[in-house]
DNA sequence: TATAGCTTTGCAACCGGTTGCAAAAAGTTA
DNA sequence: TAACTTTTTGCAACCGGTTGCAAAGCTATA
């Protein structure tokens, strides 16, 4: 059916080794040859088949891009800037998607199977083991959006979340605030009991207040405004809320215009991510952002590096997130 | 490095066919040779090569997923339910992000080169010979979301979105609303062009009124914002607006509400799209639903078909849209 | 027990490429 | 022009599998 190697070498009567190397960079192809060959190619609409070639070469380009996260909007962008910044390398992204139903220990025999050079973990939610799991089985792995460690035994890169939680509370502070309180994601998710152990130190360091600390369903709109309304009905609310991310922030907005409060005049929200939708201008919410770009870019570096070089020594990488000013806190006194 | 089939034939002491047979479904293995096989594959943690297979077999199973539209978070839906379909059904993504960068034409070279089983084309912006050069390049296509024709060229599953302008169209007429206006997409759209006939066609059918026609740049938020806003500077309102899609939409509501005016009361508002955000409290757009599951599920059944039966004649399948009573339309009177 | 019929197995060729090696061709130098 | 390098080329083996074919092994039948 398709065109190989042996017809254009027929057609231009030349050795199948020929036709391999004026298709290999960095082979050995008189002028000529390469002509001949090249006419020839042209002529049938040849293109070298990548997964035939992967089988000596080793290399199939194919990159697993796992993630659990396919509701918070924030990943639009995330695969957005993956599959850019993957296809501008020459990689190709085996999507992933993992859920209850399709398992991490599936995912990495499959991608097994698919001699993936490399695998990007794309999740600040799923445990450490799905990313030490293709590790182990020799696949180069990068874990983006994960949690930092000292001691990682793999390469992560993410934000500083602990330093996350401590912009909030310096901001917080200086927005001059006597009530805080802080609307976390998931208990169990290590991203937000890393904000809020930077929160609770920076607070107590400046001899802040002490906040109150309750914890959303998961990073969601609805979880975000179920929490928000159960604090409003059940609680005297705080001044000002420091929230595990934008979209459950929004979720915390929509339950407080609707009790009739204002923001941020009767209290104040902060988010973390900087989603494009925060921007929006029927939200603009004050936010701290993650830098996105920064993270996804240097996970590619990262993986690509792995491709080249033996196994190094596993690295965390912190990059620093910073706050971005919009309409949902109060100006400085 | 890794473990190969010879490895375990020699491990078991038989040969390489026999462990082949017995990874392949439907072949001819005794009981004690597959026994004997499995444990040595089990001792050596033997899995098969998925690509050397491919080889033979001529079955990568892979699909390429190929889509222009990475910011409408609508998409962030349509990819969790075409990864998940796809993995269901033992189908790997390959996922392609088409940009000004990343053209189309190099696209289907890279996608020949995977030797892709099939593609899902997932966009209603992408011009019909995107598709349609899979297609003639002898790859199986199915066009999701594209633009229904009568003779197509290749498979297209999408919505009725002549049919959306005429719900779009008796939905305001019921509400009697008298001066209409037509807020569409990008005016090259072909999406946006349908919905304009049949909202047309429909008002005039009903003895309606001519509505205003005016075009955002895009599907996006700052679009349907920057063109609400300069419709209310430069134009008496109409009462209600057929907007291009949900996420356009919330742009307009955006521009109403910031330039004082309230929604339902002073101007309605129809979308196109249910995405989730249309349900969000603060948002509450009426609109009109695409079945996006339905579509989805759809477009997996066709090119699955095409997988095992030889190229059929190309076929547009309709799915219905619905109307979703919320909150930016008036009541009926 | 011989024979026919079915199942199981291994051999060897093949899928579409790459690559080490040695022979052939081309280029240098004297 | 001869001798020596360097470059180009083809052969053949290999990557990790699958599969048609024929031989071997079994079972059933007479």
């Amino acid at each position: 059916m398709a065109i190989t190697l042996n017809d254009v070498a027929q057609r231009a009567g030349v050795s199948r080794s020929a036709v391999s190397r004026t298709f290999t960079d960095g082979a050995s192809v008189s002028k000529v040859m390469r002509q001949k060959v090249e006419d020839a190619a042209i002529e049938l609409g040849y293109t070298p088949n990548f997964l035939a070639r992967s089988l000596t070469t080793r290399s199939t380009k194919l990159i697993g891009l796992v993630s659990d996260n396919f509701h918070n909007p924030i990943f639009l962008e995330v695969f957005d800037q993956f599959t850019r910044g993957l296809q501008d390398r020459g990689l190709r992204p085996l999507l992933v998607n993992l859920s209850e139903t399709y398992q991490a220990s599936s995912s990495l025999r499959m991608l097994q199977q698919y001699s993936v050079d490399g695998v990007i973990v794309a999740s600040s939610t799923l445990p450490p083991e799905v990313s030490e799991a293709f590790r182990s089985a020799g696949i180069p792995v990068v874990n983006s959006f994960g949690r930092f460690s000292l001691a990682p035994k793999v390469d992560v890169v993410g934000i500083d979340d602990e330093a996350c939680g401590q912009i909030a509370a310096e901001t917080l502070l200086a927005r001059g605030y006597k009530r805080l309180a802080f609307l976390g994601g998931p208990q169990a998710a290590t991203s937000t009991q890393s904000r809020l152990r930077g929160f609770l130190s920076e607070l107590q360091r400046a001899g802040g207040p002490t906040p109150d600390i309750t914890f959303a369903e998961a990073y969601s709109f609805e979880a975000g405004r179920a929490e928000m309304q159960r604090l409003l009905r059940e609680t005297t609310p705080a001044e000002a809320y420091f929230c595990g991310d934008d979209v459950l922030s929004i979720g915390a907005l929509s339950a407080i215009r609707d009790h009739g409060l204002r923001v941020p005049e009767d209290i104040g929200l902060l988010g973390v991510n900087d989603m494009q939708m925060s921007g929006w201008q029927n939200i603009n919410l004050t936010t701290i952002a993650q830098p996105f770009a920064e993270i996804i870019q240097t996970s590619i570096d990262v993986i690509v590096d792995m491709l080249h070089a033996p196994k190094q020594p596993a690295q965390a990488r912190r990059l620093p997130c910073r706050l971005v000013e919009r309409g949902t806190l109060r100006a400085r006194p």
